[in-house]
DNA sequence: AATCCGGGGTA
DNA sequence: TACCCAGGATT
């Protein structure tokens, strides 16, 4: 199984960025990208990173919002968030530099097991094992395990199967090494050992396979309980004065925390245009009327199937005008006014960046599809 | 063990 | 729509 399937990854390996030049700092950055996120949309936002971080001092000395605004599109923000936190860590306690030890590693935030061993393994060929939602798939089947992986016995074993599986050779050859047979093992289930319609004509390792024997390979592995999809209505809303609009910092804990939104609530906040009027008196200080309704948007995103409704409002009272007056007061935190350049260089949610599209470009947007 | 995270690609 | 993606952290 082994040497054929390092045979067939020698032969078949795609040219990613991070195995050219397999440094630490680059697998890192590549295996945090790649958490739930397939590789080919992992590309472009790698070589944008990398360019604007080169080295983890770099990272480190990132300013929070270009950082975000880095990562927009790719989803899970926390991720982001971890990344910087790492580089400061390292920056501080390991001099600049990718911490050593797997210990040290896993100490990081946003590491994992997986995670550990992948990049120690692919950076420096060390005898860590991997375990991930390819290796899971291509492991249970080969020795034609039903169980879920997601169950612990599954986990158990398919992580005792990864590190008995590993090649400990590590000087020489990586090929044939244990950032070869990591990587190997990752790639067959991703160019061969799919979910759906496995190629197992063209899989190095078939007559090995359990799954492939027994004719199991869409039984396995495992079936996980489905997801229960939630629909889900906010209101959020354009407040506008002298060509800026009113947006805030989404506070620590919860979901975009550090990007920057417009006034946005749903259910059970603000159930409605009443309510969300409430709401924006409430955290906003001033009198607010809800206007016209630009667009309503529908956005599904993980488990969420939302519908946002945009509408114009006006802000009048005491936080009305520009937050330097001092004669109306300041906004109160985290409000801002900020105008379209501004919000341009914004960390924002796909949604947040939607409705900057519309203000942007009013004559086509604005009024159509009403 | 389940849930959250709030993006995207594919059949 | 359903399912998956080089998962981790929290509860």
């Amino acid at each position: 199984m082994r040497k054929r399937l390092l045979t067939w990854f020698s032969e078949n390996a795609r040219d990613l960025p991070w195995r050219r030049d397999h440094s630490p700092y680059r697998v890192w950055i590549s295996e945090i990208m790649c958490q739930q996120t397939q590789v080919a949309t992992v590309l472009p936002y790698f070589e944008r990173f990398l360019s604007t971080y080169p080295t983890i001092r770099d990272l480190a000395n990132a300013d929070e919002n270009q950082l975000m605004r880095m990562w927009e599109g790719l989803g899970y923000y926390r991720r982001a968030r971890s990344l910087h936190a790492s580089a400061k860590k390292m920056a501080a306690e390991h001099e600049g530099e990718f911490p050593d030890s797997f210990e040290d590693v896993l100490a990081l935030p946003g590491i994992g097991r997986y995670t550990a061993g992948a990049i120690l393994s692919i950076s420096r060929n060390e005898a860590f094992p991997i375990l991930e939602g390819n290796t899971q798939r291509v492991f249970s089947r080969w020795i034609g395990l039903t169980t879920p992986p997601t169950e612990k016995i599954a986990q158990t074993r398919l992580w005792e199967l990864s590190d008995k599986m590993l090649p400990r050779k590590k000087a020489g050859d990586r090929t044939n090494g244990p950032a070869g047979f990591n990587q190997a093992a990752m790639e067959l289930g991703a160019l061969i050992c799919s979910p759906k319609a496995p190629k197992c004509d063209v899989c190095p390792v078939a007559t090995m396979c359990h799954a492939n024997q027994l004719g199991l390979q869409a039984e396995i592995p495992g079936k996980i309980s489905k997801v229960q999809y939630e629909s889900r209505t906010e209101i959020a809303v354009v407040i506008s004065q002298a060509e800026k609009y009113l947006v805030r910092t989404i506070p620590e804990g919860v979901r975009f925390a550090g990007m920057i939104d417009f006034p946005r609530a749903g259910p059970p906040e603000a159930e409605d245009v009443i309510g969300m009027e409430s709401w924006l008196a409430e955290h906003l200080g001033g009198d607010v009327t809800i206007g016209m309704r630009l667009k309503t948007i529908k956005h599904a995103v993980t488990r969420y199937r939302m519908t946002l409704h945009i509408h114009l409002a006006d802000l009048a009272g005491p936080n009305a005008g520009d937050n330097s007056d001092e004669e109306h007061g300041p906004l109160p935190e985290p409000w801002r006014w900020a105008s379209i350049d501004e919000l341009a260089d914004m960390p924002m949610s796909v949604t947040g960046r939607k409705i900057v599209r519309l203000l942007d470009r009013p004559q086509r947007s604005l009024f159509s599809e009403i």
